[in-house]
RNA sequence: GCGGGUGUAGCUCAAUGGUAGAGCAAUAGCCUUCCAAGCUGAAGACGAGGGUUCGAUUCCCUUCACCCGCUCCA
């Protein structure tokens, strides 16, 4: 497929348009049109009645340990900073880079280190990106050649010390860049922020910085004893979020893959340690079979266990599911949900402090006077069992989708050119969104046949019954083949059109976008004839 | 952030240092009895800013956006 097609179909039928055009566009932000709005909010109601409201709390789903309760939460996109201090987001998201002017190459300023050298009275600071002996062989082979020496003449090179970090050195003009030929090509360290800074409060002091939110997990466990305390759930339970996230992506790309601006659906699973392997397995199953059921069932979806070393330092295990966009390489997958077992890494962040491993095991990280690096907020938040009489404190199992990135792969997923036969039975091109029902922005519309004999206000009265319960639009202009490659165009899956029998024996026609077979269905029953064609049920083929 | 490429109507494409043209789409109407037909009407563009010039869509500079590669992506 070719995706230029889609992101033309997109703007020109009113999905999605780039943010702010009219003023030349917003790098890594973008727009829902009329269309993309309701897309995108099928998908995301499709995610939250089948996570959330429609979840029967009374039963175990297949493959489930046993049953389960589900609650929503709707947290803020501010939120108090050290909550960012404490997840980890905030050292990880925010660093100085330098840059190199001869190499044109970025690096971290904490991880770049080096060694000083002198020869024939010229001081210069040999970086490497590498460490230990590694980075020391480096090092002392890249001042040989600075310096044009050979090999045997190594001890002529008068070294200063061990490995240090380039944090260390004040002095740019007398480094040597990891990959440059001569010192003094790094620029200045730079701050670079992948979290939006803003600042709460009129006055724009440090004081008052805070950040938007770089995902929505965090105001669950933040919320997770207010949650228990509130609405008696009680272990194992789930909760869900549906919200905006902001990253400051370095390089915003391929459509609305990587914005700055997006939106999650986030569960945060609380169960007990013991039977958080067997949730992680059930959350992971069941989120893949999710996308399945909605339409991405092609080999352009997959589910992918992440490498032990693939895991971060919390986890005990992560599968990402992915799809196959096409603006991606062959063979390459992007990311739509990743599903990980987070154990009590983030619980035990929020209570002690921001967690580093130490071996097997999570320990609070502690800055040089041996105080925590970011505290806590010391509140308890464990768990207590009235039944077993245990208090622990509960592991955590993260489904967290992407809905932009869903909606993405739901219209690539959906995109399909066919030929038809025109009015003189010439095979036309027709392309058309195979758009699952459930996510379909338009559930079907309603056309007169042709604008006379009475067939508008028959066709009116049914799009007037129907728009009680689905989403329909009326059409009576031009051709109705026009109408009905307009409606396939945007993935509406049915089109009833008001005929000449129509106004004797009271039945109009259904249309199939798909297969474009028709069958007569009585007036008064195009509600349920729709309602059950939405459903998926066998379609009723009379003509 | 770097390098290369591209910016003309919703889309596809013209032309031009001196009034920017077409096809398709969209739109209003006529016609039309099942898959973008036809006729008529009206509407619609030089990404933005600056410079050179009597005059710039065209030449120059800057900027923004998009595409490709690098970099980045807890």
């Amino acid at each position: 497929m070719d995706m230029d097609k889609l992101v033309s179909l997109c703007k020109r039928r009113g999905f999605l348009f780039q943010s702010s055009e009219i003023y030349g566009g917003l790098n890594g932000f973008w727009d829902y049109g009329p269309l993309g709005t309701e897309l995108k909010r099928n998908v995301k109601e499709a995610w939250w009645r089948d996570m959330v409201t429609g979840h029967d709390d009374l039963a175990a789903p297949p493959g489930a340990p046993e049953a389960f309760q589900m609650v929503g939460l709707d947290s803020t996109i501010i939120m108090h900073p050290q909550i960012w201090k404490c997840s980890g987001h905030y050292d990880l998201f925010h660093d100085f880079m330098v840059d190199c002017r001869e190499s044109k190459k970025r690096y971290r300023h904490d991880q770049v280190r080096g060694r000083w050298v002198a020869y024939q009275g010229k001081r210069v600071f040999v970086t490497t990106q590498s460490g230990g002996d590694e980075g020391v062989a480096e090092t002392a082979q890249r001042a040989l050649k600075l310096f044009g020496l050979r090999g045997k003449d190594a001890e002529r090179l008068a070294w200063e010390g061990e490995l240090v970090s380039l944090m260390t050195v004040a002095d740019f003009a007398q480094v040597l860049g990891p990959d440059a030929r001569e010192p003094g090509t790094l620029t200045e360290p730079r701050e670079f922020n992948l979290m939006f800074k803003t600042y709460v409060g009129a006055l724009s002091g440090e004081e008052g910085a805070a950040f938007l939110r770089p995902e929505t997990a965090q105001g669950i466990f933040v919320n997770f004893k207010n949650v228990v305390d509130s609405s008696r759930v009680s272990v194992p339970f789930g909760i869900a979020q549906v919200g905006k996230s902001f990253r400051n992506e370095i390089t915003p790309r391929n459509f609305t893959f990587r914005s700055r601006e997006f939106e999650q659906m986030e569960i945060e699973f609380f169960c007990h340690p013991t039977q958080s392997p067997d949730w992680y397995r059930f959350w992971r199953d069941r989120r893949y079979r999710w996308y399945v059921e909605l339409g991405l069932a092609g080999e352009r979806l997959r589910l992918r266990d992440h490498d032990k070393e693939e895991l971060s330092h919390y986890s005990c295990g992560t599968a990402d599911i992915e799809y196959a966009f096409p603006f991606l390489p062959p063979g390459e997958f992007g990311e739509l949900e990743g599903i990980a077992h987070r154990g009590d890494f983030d619980l035990r962040s929020h209570m002690e402090g921001k967690l580093v491993r130490q071996g097997d095991s999570l320990v609070v990280e502690t800055d040089a006077e041996g105080k925590p690096r970011h505290k806590g907020s010391g509140k308890d938040l464990s768990y207590y069992d009235d039944v077993t009489r245990e208090r622990y404190i509960p592991h955590v199992i993260e489904p967290s989708a992407g809905a932009d990135r869903a909606t993405l792969a739901f219209l690539c997923e959906a995109y399909q050119e066919d030929k038809v036969p025109d009015e003189h039975g010439n095979p036309r091109e027709r392309v058309f969104l195979r758009l699952h029902p459930r996510l379909a922005p338009i559930k079907a519309a309603v056309f007169p046949l042709v604008k006379k004999d009475g067939m508008p206000e028959v066709a009116q009265n049914i799009y007037r019954d129907l728009k009680q319960q689905f989403n329909v639009y009326y059409d009576e202009k031009g051709a109705v083949g026009r109408r009905y490659a307009r409606q396939d165009e945007v993935g509406t899956p049915i089109c009833i059109t008001v005929d000449g029998p129509s106004l004797t024996d009271g039945t109009v026609t259904f249309r199939d976008r798909d297969t474009l077979r028709q069958w007569r269905v009585k007036v008064e029953d195009c509600r349920e004839e729709l309602a059950k064609v939405l459903r998926g049920e066998q379609l009723a083929i009379s003509s």
